[in-house]
RNA sequence: GGUGAGGUGGAUGAGUGGCUGAAAUCAACGGUUUGCUAAACCGUCGUACGUCCUUAAAGAUGUACCGAGGGUUCGAAUCCCUCCCUCACCGCCA
């Protein structure tokens, strides 16, 4: 959510950033603007009449302990008076506040001035690109195949037992999952990062903090009689470990680091693309978080993308970085990179990672300050990323590494899977 | 699910209708003292939204906030209602 002082402060800066990401309602900007003029005038007008309540209510406490009475009774008299003109400003106050709070959050972050310009996926600028692609013999199988031939993931038996897009992995398959996500934490941590293993519902307020709501509220599973909503990613519940928080500038970054599934209902999203592991509605995920002082913020997005980039050099995997433009860019982002393998028997980019600065977008709704060497209160800047998301790792690793003899497993995950081939 | 006890500032914790935005202690910060550390002493020490003043910082001032939301009252941390959460015990249970 963006500050309203930000906005007023910076107004055609605004429309024309938003204009960069597409956005489509641009006349909000001018619409918070006039709704914030009316709430400081009705918080004036209320401070004011209840200033003159309390004073009054003081002044009969003294009359009543003197025992004037009669003056007492007087006071009474005007107090109820104030009192019934304060109703109608404090309801109008009420109103335009939920209003302003409502058409705040539905401005999405602004894009940095380093977001190219563009409007779909076509415009993304590939930064850099790494990892070969593998020759694959001519019977090379997709993935959807492979899983099948060597019975490690079965899709059918995820349909019987909740519905299509929620694999139920055997044997190896299984064992690949958590090789996988023990090895990613364990990169994670020696890069200093703390591994927490979060609450996989959350509240309404947590998923409030992130920005899924109400920007995404249709693509949550929700847990109506509790309130509860299913993860879409371990960034919500990490993430608002801190809400609410005033954090010591010297405690800053903060780096944490958590393994979860992820539950996505990717309403509307049916169709292509969607085949084997390629796009699901459960999948395992292991995600990098930081909270970070304003001025760094940039420095650490890059340090985050090496992060991953090094990380998946060692799964020894084909891969290209870029940087999305402002049409593709997520709600709450000010700037992605996002990761890409290349998965050879389907001669397909698939999207492992997206390492996002969400500056203070984030840290607004939930809160979380510092107090800088001036003693003033700021926003600290919030960024994640993935390291990394599991299936589109996995379809690749199978698909890139397939030989006559099973399929190989990258040496680096070897000893946490326990074999060098499937 | 049941019963009981609770939720107050960074922490502990006082506070049962006006003198309480909140005692006291600890922590933290600044300073004095000091060979260093420690101790002692002095001072500062919540957040948000406004207003005034100012180039700005600082300062002054108003309002709100003692789990959340309502209510009673001239006046609520304090009384009443609803909800949430924590702890303990019981029940159920991986």
């Amino acid at each position: 959510m963006l500050q309203v002082a930000f906005i007023r402060n910076n107004k055609e800066e605004v429309k024309e950033r938003l204009t960069v990401k597409n956005f489509a309602e641009v006349d909000l900007v001018d619409e918070i603007l006039s709704m914030d003029e009316e709430r400081k005038k009705l918080q004036q007008e209320f401070d004011n009449t209840q200033a003159k309540v309390n004073s009054t209510s003081k002044e009969i406490g003294q009359l009543m302990a003197k025992g004037q009475k009669e003056n007492a009774e007087n006071k009474k008299q005007d107090v109820a008076t104030l009192k019934s003109s304060l109703q109608p400003i404090s309801d109008r106050l009420a109103i335009v506040e939920k209003h302003l709070q409502d058409v705040l959050l539905k401005l999405p972050n602004l894009p940095s001035d380093k977001v190219p310009p563009g409007k779909t996926p076509a415009d993304n600028i590939v930064v850099r690109a790494g990892g070969n692609e593998p020759t694959l013999a001519a019977n090379a199988l997709p993935h959807w195949d492979l899983i099948k031939k060597y019975d490690i993931v079965d899709f059918e038996t995820g349909a019987k037992i909740t519905g299509s897009g929620f694999p139920l992995y055997k044997g190896k398959g299984a064992k690949l999952q958590r090789a996988l996500i023990q090895y990613f934490l364990d990169f994670n941590t020696a890069a200093g990062y703390t591994e927490y293993l979060p609450p996989f519902m959350v509240n309404e307020a947590t998923a409030y903090g992130t920005g899924q709501l109400p920007d995404k509220e249709g693509q949550m599973y929700y847990m109506q009689a509790d309130n509860f909503y299913m993860i879409p990613t371990s960034e919500v519940p990490v993430t608002n470990i801190y809400r609410d928080e005033i954090v010591k500038e010297e405690n800053l970054p903060i780096k944490m680091t958590a393994y979860s599934p992820c539950f996505r209902r990717e309403a509307g999203s049916f169709g292509k693309d969607v085949r084997g592991l390629n796009r699901v509605h459960q999948f395992e995920k292991v995600e990098i978080v930081q909270l970070v002082h304003p001025e760094k913020s940039y420095d650490v997005l890059e340090e985050m993308v090496n992060h991953v980039e090094k990380l998946l050099n060692t799964l020894a995997l084909p891969y290209r970085i870029l940087k999305l433009c402002g049409g593709d860019m997520s709600f709450a982002s000010a700037l992605t990179y996002d990761f890409e393998v290349f998965s050879a028997a389907q001669q397909k980019w698939l999207e492992v990672s997206s390492v996002s600065n969400f500056e203070t977008f984030q840290t607004n709704r939930m809160k979380i300050r510092f107090k800088d060497s001036n003693g003033k209160m700021q926003l600290v800047h919030s960024l994640n990323g993935s390291s990394l998301a599991l299936p589109r790792i996995v379809a690749c690793l199978l698909e890139n590494n397939q030989t006559a003899n099973g399929i190989k497993i990258p040496l680096a995950l070897q000893s946490y899977f326990g074999a060098e081939s499937i």
